[in-house]
DNA sequence: AGTTCCATGTCGCGG
DNA sequence: CCGCGACGTGGAACT
């Protein structure tokens, strides 16, 4: 990794056109090649960056780097005050825990968490334009379309009624319910599902979590 | 802004929790108080942050970051290969041209680029799922919902369908017409637009901009 | 390679 | 401060 502190000058000419007036701040090259330019506040987004891969031309007083699609990232220096690089070696990766995917395996094992005497059928229902998280059957054995969403907005309730959709022209599965759940949801995205006759319903990660391991409590 | 390269260890526990084995890696600290730890590869996005507000508790082999919500980041640091500390003054800030608002600008200033006897009635109209871009009356005094996207993709045909589905129902303005409004629109969307009885409509920016500042063509 | 969908999204604006 | 939608969204998983 180099990182480069300098008096410049940045545009970029891509997708949109940006221009950084003049001013002093951090250029990041990592070793796969990207680009990043960073002022001193402004949380961890860049003001200007170019992701790999892409070529870097670089003189003493001007950068040009350039992706294969065409746009391009110009940085001209006024100044260096500091030039450093240093060699990091592979990172071993980050672990994560605790995201959309885990919300659907805790309520695949305990479908009761939704609506008494719901069962799981399957998860990852196929349809023909992509898989349904969970498909249920409930207490009066009707099919219940469950989409999972860490965040419940609007768009959620669009994928479900795309699903529903689908599935209620197979007449073996017709007519189907939709159940649309997160740990928290939109008021809009509650209008526009109550607008659809979709069930909504918000769960507790932490609750569900509890229940799947009941033997917690005892200690 | 403050660097430092270091073999570490990070865990996050806040909206999800997270763990990075140790290896060297780059801390950056801004003057805002934000912390991003970047490995030497991955684009510009860290492997773990914290966004400003934030506490920074911090000892030889520790560092504790709180933030007013409760998330934690913990940084245990095994050796510091570097450490060095920079004063950037005020940024300037990021100038952009070419997003969906100045779109949405220059065509509220001239809707009659999008059809012959179009009249702005009001931008950013409200509905109980959200605002629409333009409201308009077309020539025969019907009313005209206009969504802008600098892209056109079939999400914008979903959206403008959304809102023309809750403008229908007011009988002060039903029926309401629908034109999607893009630089360059996707054929799937034209399809489906064409499915729904929306209009649309490609502009090109520099044409539109020409024309918001026709004097520029004396030059 | 193209598409779909998640994200500790981040960011900016309007109420 | 919250809600909402755009973003050079980025990035991963899957076809």
């Amino acid at each position: 990794m180099r990182l480069v502190i300098a008096d410049c000058t940045v545009d970029y000419d891509g997708r949109l056109t940006a221009h950084l007036p003049r001013a002093t701040r951090l250029i990041m090259v990592k070793a796969d090649g990207c680009v990043a330019v960073h002022a001193d506040g402004g949380a961890y987004k860049p003001l200007n960056w170019m992701n790999a891969p892409n070529l870097l031309v670089a003189d003493d007083e001007k950068w040009v780097v350039t992706n294969p699609k065409g746009e391009a990232l110009t940085i001209t220096l006024y100044q260096v005050l500091s030039d450093v690089s240093h060699d990091f070696g592979d990172d071993p990766g980050l672990q994560k825990d605790g995201v959309e995917a885990h919300l659907q395996e805790l309520l695949a094992v305990d479908p009761e968490q939704l609506e008494d005497g719901l069962r799981l059928v399957r998860r990852e229902y196929p349809t023909e334009i992509g898989p349904v998280d969970l498909l249920c059957r409930d207490a009066d054995g009707r099919v219940v379309a469950v989409e999972v969403k860490r965040r419940g907005e609007i768009d959620g309730v669009e994928q479900l009624t795309r699903y529903l959709e689908f599935l209620n022209r197979q007449p073996d599965l017709s007519p189907v319910r939709g159940m649309f759940v997160a740990q928290e949801i939109k008021l809009q995205a509650k209008t526009l599902a109550n607008d659809r006759s979709i069930d909504w319903v918000e769960v507790d990660y932490d609750v569900l979590r509890g229940i799947e391991r009941p033997q917690q409590k005892l200690f």
